[in-house]
DNA sequence: GCTAGGCAGGAACCCCTCCTCCCCT
């Protein structure tokens, strides 16, 4: 299968700091993507119940309240559905080799839950491809704002909204590098996530 | 975009350790 044709789960998580050992998720959401076409109607979203108190900077910041998570399934628990959802499709996060799928494999471990292998791409390669890798910013903000890619509604460090950013994104990247004659470069990672039930 | 933590990757160097950069919430 070509990567034309490979089927990607863009995703993002929420989560109460930026500690995989000592923080949790609070928020999980993805959009699926085929032929880097983003599939708006094919998206996952789950608030996740941390099992303690959000930080009030953490609220400010994602907008996700206590409410929000009561009664929402513990990490490990959310980690299992998504991980059904995705199926055998590759990941793909923004910084998500250092972040997501730390907090991913760290809540796996936690959670003691049997795992089982998948692929993942980082977004950032995209933009240090596109735009050099020293001297430039290459958080989303700035990947957006070099694309002339507004908010448009979405809203920025919600899962959801951040999510339909990078699809977006994603897609604009790989157009402006076909532009320049060149293929997208995506190296791929391994990770894991809970087995699937 | 305030705050904190630490990987990854490179440099220097021959195997590690140190260092710096940058990104995520």
């Amino acid at each position: 299968m070509g990567v034309h044709e490979q089927e990607w789960v863009v995703f993002d998580l929420e989560t109460t700091g930026l500690s995989p050992d000592h923080d949790d998720i609070i928020q999980i959401a993805a959009v699926r993507m085929r032929g880097w076409l983003v599939l708006e109607s094919e998206s996952f979203a789950t608030y996740v119940n941390p099992g303690r108190t959000i930080p009030p900077f953490i609220t400010s910041y994602t907008g996700i309240r206590q409410a929000d998570v009561r009664g929402a399934p513990a990490p490990a628990e959310a980690l299992g559905v998504f991980s059904s959802w995705v199926g055998n499709s590759t990941l793909v996060a923004h910084n998500g080799h250092r972040f997501d799928m730390k907090f991913v494999e760290a809540t796996c471990r936690r959670g003691a839950c049997g795992v089982r292998p998948v692929s993942y791409h980082d977004s950032l390669a995209m933009s240090w491809q596109l735009w050099g890798r020293r001297g430039v910013r290459h958080g989303l903000d700035a990947v957006l704002g070099r694309l002339r890619l507004g908010a448009s509604g979405l809203r920025r460090h919600d899962a959801r909204g951040d999510v339909a950013l990078l699809g977006r994104a994603i897609q604009a990247m790989r157009h402006e590098l076909m532009r320049r004659g060149e293929e997208p470069i995506l190296p791929q990672h391994g990770g894991m996530l809970p087995a699937m039930e």
